[in-house]
DNA sequence: GAGTGGTCTAGACCACGGT
DNA sequence: CCGTGGTCTAGACCACTCA
């Protein structure tokens, strides 16, 4: 048996990348050459070319080779983590409390980011993420009812509105934005800081296939910063 | 020759999972009864299952077999993008400028950041980055000189730090923290809005092997938001 | 047309970990 | 122990695309 696995392989040839032993766009060896060099299978080193390739390292054609990706973009990949995880994970105790909620129909605005019809009925809730008592996060969300028959407010229990809906609608997809927000007087109340403070904002729309499932907006206390490695 | 490929094998037993046809920690079936079902390879069903097993859809363990994920997060892969694809994104003219450099000694926090002696020599640079003529982001740079040695103001051209940086000191890995700042004086002037404007602000430090390479702050203009799917 | 990657298969052995 | 996933191999055929 050969200890060389397609993962150690993939390593191999990162390591001779990154080294530099080939220029930013030139051609690597073949997956035959390779296979000869590491005393194993075409199969193998296919495997681990295109682990390379996924990661954006090299780049692969059909008859054209694999070569050094040309302009490596650094890539990033991370979970959108539940709120009370990010509290846990400082270590502090997680609460949180639903400070107001009602059913009607949202702002065009936010209709036409979940592509509703007009008459649609969804929930609005606005809840306060608390990290050993004190506002960590503040959070207006609409969730679509049609979607989401089940939803209640008395359904969430000691769960915060996603946690219950990333239980009861899984695998659901979204698009995500981030910016910098200037703390609106509910805000900054809720959040106990100044009007206008800087916030760091998380806008999260969310599909289970082509109906809209929720919306909504996150407003991180101003310690709060999002990290992630490249 | 069979028609079932991994990657259609991967993507029928998605659907069945998303569809909810088993329940989040359920065992779902084994490869070689996948394999059957699919009239395939045992190892085409392998490889289908361990895509989705990277993508956080399922958990697999030896003689454990193959559950769906208990609770999946929602996972993004992005890239980080050059601010001149950013700008030329929207549709317009990118532009950057230094203004202002000097060769010295960064502050202790940089300093511990970059895991500096107290000697050592950097860069320091500052850029607007431009887009249509208007500022559309502010940076400000510290250069480890000892592992970029070849760096030169004059050597930027009409790239930016980072453009030049991700050429020649490609495949560098690093930590990104994300947060919402108040504009101080000078960034305030720099980007032509008033003084504490909340602003997006992305602070990366990038190493190559265990040596630093660069740290950098970078303040994005009050229109900007970072979006990405999940 | 020919060379490269993309994929499948059947069979084999290994490694982990629940019973 | 023994069933499950993890992996390798050799050979095969296909699909793209460059020359």
């Amino acid at each position: 048996m050969n200890s060389n696995t397609h993962h150690s392989i993939r390593e191999a040839i990162r390591k001779r990348i990154v080294a530099g032993e080939w220029q930013l766009g030139d051609l690597i060896p073949g997956e035959v050459e390779f296979a000869e060099e590491y005393a194993c299978s075409r199969t193998t080193v296919n495997r681990a070319l295109q682990a390379l390739a996924e990661e954006g390292i090299v780049e692969r054609k059909r008859r054209g080779g694999t070569r050094v990706s040309p302009l490596p973009a650094p890539q990033a990949q991370f979970a959108i983590p539940l709120v009370r995880e990010q509290v846990e994970a400082r270590g502090l105790a997680y609460r949180t409390k639903v400070t107001a909620h009602r059913v009607g129909q949202p702002d065009e605005r936010t209709r036409d980011q979940m592509h509703l019809s007009p008459a649609q009925d969804c929930a609005y809730l606005e809840s306060l993420h608390l990290a050993d008592g004190k506002p960590f996060a503040f959070e207006r969300r609409w969730i679509n009812l049609a979607s989401v028959p089940q939803f209640d407010i008395e359904a969430l229990g000691e769960l915060s509105a996603n946690e219950w809906l990333v239980r009861k609608v899984p695998f659901s997809r979204g698009s995500v934005f981030l910016s910098a927000t200037s703390a609106d007087s509910q805000t900054a109340e809720r959040m106990q800081v100044e009007l206008s403070t800087p916030l760091f904002t998380m806008r999260r729309t969310t599909w289970f296939g082509d109906e809209s499932v929720t919306a909504m907006t996150l407003y991180y206390a101003p310690c709060y910063e999002l990290d992630f490695t490249i």
